[in-house]
DNA sequence: ATGGTGGGGATCCCA
């Protein structure tokens, strides 16, 4: 099963680019975020049309999180942290195929020192609770999403501005990242890569792409029980080339067959 | 330190 994390921003304008990459690829399972489509507004038809059902939470804006799930049933859908009051609609969970998959649109936390970044690590601390508890329900877990913290060092194009003082990379993001693997969750991608300078995120100021001055921020994690069956992992850097483009790119792991 | 670009929707917020 190939499962995928991208953050669309804003599924209105780019759902051409959906469909052509659902297409190309062929992911089984594919977790979105910044939608920014309330509900009803959702493209669910369109994307039936390819195969895939679709469950989602959105709302108008900002944030808007889905799940697509390819000739596959979704079973037992969890919006939200159960728990955590929240308006921002920046998590959705369901099983497919008996993994469980969660889908977060991380808190971007501004900067270092803001009320944002103070939200950014309680929203972390309530995912890691209910992660916990989503792990003994169900031991075969995937942790997708935009995670807005480049893991370390080999995550960024210039380690002197993206420092333990810089949001995205500081030490308490970090830290928080670590206690999410401290779980028993492992980054899909390092599993597969050791290598520097590959990334899922490019400003679209200054040329970023053109010049591969990016993060690597969307991240697919896979718990234990699911580590032997990681059979590879990437990013598809192929729709940021596309124009209009998203500014991330999608990143995917392989689970079994 | 600043401001660069893009989406949404309202003339500013968020990333």
């Amino acid at each position: 099963m190939k499962i995928a994390s991208w953050n669309v921003n804003s599924l209105n304008v780019r759902l051409p680019h959906l469909t052509q990459w659902l297409r190309d690829f062929g992911p089984d399972v594919v977790g979105l975020q910044e939608t920014k489509l309330e509900d009803h507004k959702f493209p669910d038809d369109v994307l039936a049309g390819l195969g895939y059902r679709s469950v989602f939470a959105g709302q108008k804006t900002y944030n808007g999180v889905a799940l697509l799930a390819r000739d596959r049933a979704i079973a037992e859908v969890q919006a939200g942290i159960p728990g955590f009051d929240d308006e921002q609609k920046r998590v959705i969970a369901a099983t497919v195929d008996g993994v469980r998959i969660v889908n977060l649109y991380v808190v971007n936390g501004q900067d270092v020192g803001t009320e944002k970044y103070a939200y950014k690590l309680r929203w972390l601390e309530a995912v890691r609770g209910w992660l916990a508890e989503e792990l003994r329900a169900h031991p075969r877990l995937v942790v997708l999403g935009d995670f807005n913290i480049a893991p370390d060092d080999r995550d960024v194009h210039d380690p002197a501005v993206w420092n333990d003082g810089h949001i995205l990379t500081s030490s308490d993001e970090r830290a928080a990242l670590q206690r999410l693997y401290a779980l028993g969750l492992h980054d899909g991608y390092r599993l597969h890569h050791a290598d520097a300078g590959v990334f899922s995120w490019w400003d679209y100021r200054q040329a970023a792409f053109r010049r591969n001055l990016g993060l690597r921020i969307d991240l697919t994690l896979v718990s234990d029980a699911l580590r032997g069956a990681t059979a590879a992992a990437g990013i598809d850097r192929t729709p940021r080339t596309w124009e209009r483009a998203s500014d991330h790119a999608p990143a995917w792991v392989q689970v079994g067959d």
